[in-house]
DNA sequence: GGGATAGTCAAGTGGTAGCTTAAGTATCCA
DNA sequence: TGGATACTTAAGCTACCACTTGACTATCCC
């Protein structure tokens, strides 16, 4: 199994596949929030959203710094655009197949045809 | 615990979050596959990438007709693109709430600024 | 018909995810 | 200083996931 070079696809999706990380993306896409503020917008404790943030970190899709005993939380495009980017390349290679078997077909007619 | 309710999304990043899964996409990138074949790229039994099967189905990233005994595995473009519809929605967000800040700073400026 | 092929279904297993509570550490401020 | 605030860490619990084996159905073809 190919499973080395996955790792990093493996924490992004895996970040991405829960409700609640989401909706922690979705509100740091309006600015900024702090770590009690994200555990009252989920209605989890504070505990699980520190956990959750750890998670959404690793894949870098979010980033966190702590000013005395306050921890602020804002998105890191670096993660979206991955994902983005794996996406992007599947949808093109699956388009660039439906090409060639165009190509094929148009041969085919070609051949059969006249 | 609450049980969590299969939303679309989060079947969609579930589906995408593990690397068999992933590969069975990448795989049909290129164009059909049966089962058997898929198992085969996969180094997984027969019957585990059947399970694979229907979570990808399920999230609409995969369909399948069976004709005889053989079902024939393709892309469904459906999954892909509403997978890049929600990154694309999150990046441009957190854009437009950078501009935000951006504009909030000039007036910032202006005012306290000459 | 009957053996091989292709896939389906069900049950069981080891591992992991997401959540909680409880106890700790660091910082703020009256 | 000392109490309140903000976060961190550890342990434990339940549910789910990916996979296997083994029995089964449907189809092909000699």
């Amino acid at each position: 199994m190919l499973k080395r070079k996955a790792e990093a696809a493996d924490r992004l999706f895996h970040a991405l596949a829960d409700a609640n990380r989401r909706a922690v993306i979705e509100r740091l896409t309006r600015g900024p929030a702090t770590v009690s503020e994200l555990a009252a917008h989920l209605g989890v404790t504070v505990a699980a959203t520190v956990q959750h943030l750890q998670v959404l970190q690793d894949s870098e899709l979010v980033r966190s710094e702590k000013n005395g005993r306050v921890r602020t939380c804002r998105i890191d495009p670096a993660g979206l655009r991955s994902a983005e980017a794996w996406l992007q390349r599947q949808r093109t290679a699956w388009e660039h197949s439906l090409d060639r078997l165009g190509a094929v077909l148009d041969d085919r007619t070609k051949e059969s045809g006249s």
